[in-house]
RNA sequence: UGGGGAAUUGUGUAACGGUAGCACCUACGACUCUGACUCGUAUUGUCUAGGUUCGAAUCCUAGUUCCCCAGCCA
């Protein structure tokens, strides 16, 4: 699909037009994550878009963890980020790299810069650093370190790396224009003070570099071509160039840096930082709690990695800032699900229905299709007793317009079984419905000449005989955020409540459903990560917490539901 | 009030001076032993105002709105 020579974007035009020019030999992009969490479905873009480009043009995409701040990285990460790139079905096949490996040409260049006047120590605390920057309306002020001369940040530099000084006492900094409109210009730090250990090289290094010193020369490194990344870094291309253009003489090649615009969800959240607050906060379990848009979350409730692919796709590429409903991404999921999972009957919510002229004792093995469309999928046994369960919402005492599920003196479909007549149900003190009693018409089984009679409803059903049902938890989830401009949310507009406090007043408190209900017997075969079609439920997927004594089922996504849409259009007198 | 970007239906994205198309969403209908799937139909769009042109989403001019930038984060 990212190979369909029809469709291009404004990425793959240009490098188009870079390999007509002759500019461009050999594609090679690269994926750069920051080892300091996990990714998310943000990130599939950026994914998408660094190893599709390379593969529509015959070239290579590099995986180059960008870990040039040892106070938030992890190893744990690392590990984390090559598994969910491999999920997506992507393989870095330029090899895997690590920012860190290059500490010492970066050292080397930055020293040849400060020799040639292009850097500086500066000794100005950050709070100075900041006021002699100016404004985005008023030019910076040269810090006062900016000429002294090039032996003596020499000297400091290398006392610097030797660990001498205190974090926060000096950086080093590009030479540029501390009057440049564009505030990255203004004599931007090339390396800080950390004594931090590092994932990776340990404590061989105390100063390390700023991204818009390594990541440039990361690219130039690795002879990437193209460099794609997201629209903020639109105004740090000039600083890019800058930082490559300096240090040419040592560098095999000449990168260009391409940005498109991030991918935002609606009710997602994709910040790293408030991802973290839920997971800290104990608003969800943890960074694959399925409600998280993280890959690990995805994976576990069971979003197939194709299906990602496809969303990503079909969002497109462009710069224009955009917000994707979350809709279009469900499509994708339930398309790809339609294709492969299969069908399977599981009652969530049950009531339960007495088959009154069923013998008490008889029990019969009834034959169904695992995929109606794929028939080589085979077909798998329910069994049918005289007492089941079908879901409660499938049954109203008293129906509401067009509701042809089951109701007193109304005939519905059980599917592949027989086709019942509903008499009447049994109430409990409060009135609330416990069971309903049915009449099978014996002369409608499934495949037989007299089940061919046409009736609106078929309910999928489960054996209410424990020996013919498994019970299990079943978790529904809804996004974690509420809907734009629903009720409770103007109240956020208050300037007064703070940032932290408005997001988690965004929070929804609907986003997890547990429910407790019984599965055909058929699905205690199911292991962890595989997914069905739950007939008229939706698609779920065992959660690998399961146990035999316990299964866990996340819903992955719903089927599309027309009818509970024009059941709320309509106010309904009968209670829940 | 500095600099950098972006504006095409409710949403996302095409159209590269020549019929504004596709997908999602929505609505209605057909089909159906899943109110699913599938199929069919329909509504809604070029930010504004000028200009160039036989012809403008596209080129020009002026404006409007939105996003990003003042980390020793990436």
């Amino acid at each position: 699909m990212e190979n369909n020579p029809e469709k291009s974007n404004f990425i793959w035009d240009i490098v188009q037009e870079d390999i007509a020019s002759g500019r461009t030999k050999a594609v090679r992009t690269r994926f750069p994550p920051e080892p300091n969490g996990y990714l998310h479905i943000g990130h599939c873009k950026a994914m998408v878009a660094d190893f599709a480009t390379a593969q529509r043009f015959g070239g290579l995409t590099n995986l180059r963890f960008d870990d040039t701040n040892p106070a938030k990285e992890e190893t744990e990460y690392v590990e984390g980020i090559m598994e969910d790139i491999h999920w997506l079905g992507f393989d870095w096949d330029g090899g895997l790299f690590f920012a860190s490996q290059y500490y010492q040409q970066f050292y080397e260049i930055a020293e040849d810069w400060i020799r040639r006047g292009l850097a500086y120590v500066c000794q100005l605390t950050p709070d100075q650093v900041r006021e002699y920057r100016g404004t985005l309306t008023s030019p910076g002020v040269d810090s006062p370190y900016r000429n002294r001369p090039a032996e003596e940040s020499l000297d400091l530099f290398r006392r610097m790396k030797a660990g001498e000084f205190t974090e926060g006492s000096m950086i080093l900094r590009m030479k540029i224009d501390m009057a440049s409109p564009n505030m990255n210009m203004r004599d931007p730090a090339m390396y800080r003070i950390l004594h931090q250990e590092h994932h990776r090289t340990g404590n061989t290094w105390c100063i390390y570099p700023m991204y818009d010193f390594a990541h440039p020369l990361g690219d130039a490194l690795e002879c990437i071509t193209h460099s794609l990344c997201s629209l903020e870094y639109e105004d740090h291309r000039p600083l890019y160039d800058w930082v490559v253009d300096h240090s040419a003489h040592m560098l095999p090649s000449r990168p260009r840096q391409i940005e498109f615009s991030r991918l935002n969800l609606t009710r997602t959240i994709m910040s790293k930082r408030y991802l973290r607050m839920l997971v800290e906060g104990g608003y969800v379990a943890g960074w694959d709690d399925p409600r998280m848009p993280t890959l690990c979350a995805m994976r576990r409730r069971g979003f197939p990695p194709q299906a990602i692919r496809n969303f990503i796709d079909r969002v497109g590429m462009s710069k224009t800032d955009s917000v994707v409903d979350w809709a279009f991404l469900e499509y994708c999921v339930r398309e790809r699900l339609g294709d492969i999972a299969p069908r399977a009957m599981a009652v969530l919510k049950p009531l339960k229905v007495i088959l009154t002229n069923w013998p008490q004792d008889r029990k019969e093995a009834l034959t169904l299709e695992n995929h109606p469309e794929h028939p080589e999928m085979g077909v798998h046994t329910v069994t049918l007793t005289r007492e089941i369960y079908i879901e409660r919402e499938d049954f109203m005492e008293v129906p509401a317009k067009k509701y042809f599920r089951m109701f007193p003196g109304g005939e519905v479909r059980l599917k592949g079984a027989y086709i019942v007549r509903c008499d009447g149900c049994e109430k409990d003190a409060q009135g609330n419905v416990i069971a309903a009693h049915c009449t099978v018409d014996m002369d409608t089984k499934n495949g037989t000449e007299g089940a061919n009679r046409k009736v609106k409803g078929t309910l999928h059903w489960v054996s209410a005989d424990p020996g013919e049902h498994v019970p299990f938890e079943g978790r529904l989830y809804e996004p974690l955020l509420r809907e734009e401009g629903e009720a409770g949310e103007e109240t956020l507009a208050e300037e007064a409540i703070d940032k932290k406090e408005q997001f988690l007043a965004r929070l929804n408190p609907d986003s997890l459903t547990i429910c407790h209900g019984y599965l055909s017997k058929r699905l205690a075969e199911a292991v962890p990560g595989q997914s069905y079609q739950f007939l008229r439920m939706g698609y779920f997927c065992m959660d690998p917490d399961s146990n035999p004594q316990k299964p866990i089922f996340n819903r992955v996504v719903g089927l599309k539901d027309t009818f509970s849409k024009t059941l709320g259009a309509a106010p309904q007198a009968s209670p829940k």
